[in-house]
DNA sequence: TGCAGCACATTGGTCTGACCATTGAGGTGG
DNA sequence: CCACCTCAATGGTCAGACCAATGTGCTGCA
């Protein structure tokens, strides 16, 4: 639509490091370009600690409050991290730290579009299931066991939505692909579930949730991936009609 | 004057709106929260203009930098639009809007989250390319075509790769979900994918991937899900081993 | 009358320099 | 030896100035 372009590969330079970004609109926008080639280029590794950002701005040459909004962008980006007082650090880079930002689009987006969110939940979250499944260990097993019987505990709609959400997070965790975990886990923000939650309250729902839940645990004992898969989707099909059904609410 | 008093939990307002907020630590972290709520609210509509940049700093109480930081954060999760001269706007609030950030992921991982990533396209894609199938039309057919055509021209690395991007990122955009499609076209950023290319410029590669690239078009054109699933999931997992085989140039 | 083109107010982009608040290391005294 | 204090380092915030792109309205020529 509006991004123009991209980089042309016009510039042949021998690239000493990774200190070279093309002519982008805004020094900020460059610096932030500059940075994360160095951390892409391995020149900043995970954890490492940056110069302050005085130091920065007159490395990059720009001034501090560009400089500054360069940081907050990676900063919310999830690539670095400041520490008031102690410097700038880089995250981890885990898949967590990365994806932090995927569950925005859970609590900005309406109408439509929370159906292809659910609906790619619904590629994902069986296959993680049944991952899980196939090398769920005996401690994960009574993870997902402890929140599953949590949820059948309380009636306390919170604590119900914190103890669906813990249930879910254990069970595409033991898939054993952090990333994809990451991934999920931001299809099933707490702002999206909060937001399908409204007037959801009725017992049956609950109810239903927790005979679905109770299936999906039963077939990961099993170490039975089809039977995981099926009840997983199961699950999700549920939310997905019953948003299908409430879609005017959001329009 | 910031100084002033503290903001004491004093003022009792109605709470107009949206514009209260938690102590979060600094200004500007509440700053975004807040104008994300407002969007959340629906009081920020997708292509609205907001208050200039002084005018928003003097609503929310904070200076014009912090306020800067603030909508800089937000620009670059896809939420808001500066135009210089012009004012900030919301963005049309797309998938492709918001999900540009997720491309960050394949740009700066490394080592085992590569594969992590790859798996979770090896999830999506093939599903993507059945649904493609199952509705795909004419047109859209002859746009993928003509990618793959562009492709078996031309033997430039850069534009096979142009074009290798191009003709999956047309496949994607048939199945309908425009989410779905922006988050694979963000596990297979033309970084990602070039800094898998390094060294996979052997003619054997290529001529391969023009074979699976004309199964995946012969499927869609014979409207063929289940043919279609199985040809992009064949050549992901070619993609997946060729990678799994030179991890350690990674690590 | 119509429209090309200039002038200028508006608005985002950048810089400078100051001060505040938190952190952590090094020194001090019990 | 350790608790505590001091203080430099560093991120967080603010203020005000100027630059640069935009868009609008007025001017003046055809």
């Amino acid at each position: 639509m509006y991004s123009a372009e991209g980089d042309g590969g016009m510039d042949g330079l021998a690239t000493p490091a990774a200190e070279v970004a093309p002519g982008r609109r805004t020094v900020t926008q460059r610096a932030i370009e500059q940075i994360k080639q160095m951390i892409a280029a391995g020149e900043l590794r995970p954890g490492q600690r940056l110069p302050t950002e005085r130091d920065l701005a007159a490395q990059l040459g720009l001034s501090r409050s560009s400089m500054r909004e360069a940081i907050r962008a990676l900063t919310v980006l999830g690539v670095l991290q400041a520490r008031h007082g102690s410097g700038i650090y880089v995250t981890e880079l885990g898949a967590g730290d990365l994806l932090e930002t995927f569950g925005l689009m859970a609590e900005v987006v309406r109408g439509e579009q929370l159906l292809e969110l659910l609906q790619v939940r619904r590629l994902l979250e069986p296959t993680a299931t049944a991952m899980a499944a196939a090398r769920i260990t005996e401690p994960e097993l009574a993870e997902v066991e402890r929140h599953l019987l949590a949820m059948e505990d309380t009636d306390d709609p919170e604590e119900l939505l914190t103890e669906d959400l813990a249930f879910h997070r254990a069970v595409v965790a033991a898939a054993g692909n952090p990333t994809l975990a990451a991934i999920v886990e931001g299809l099933s923000s707490r702002t999206f579930r909060a937001r399908l939650g409204r007037g959801r309250q009725e017992p049956g729902v609950f109810a239903q949730v927790r005979k679905d839940h109770a299936r999906i645990h039963r077939a990961l004992a099993a170490r039975d991936p089809e039977a995981a898969r099926a009840a997983a989707a199961v699950h999700i099909a549920e939310v997905e009609d019953w948003l299908r059904a409430h879609m005017d609410d959001w329009r």
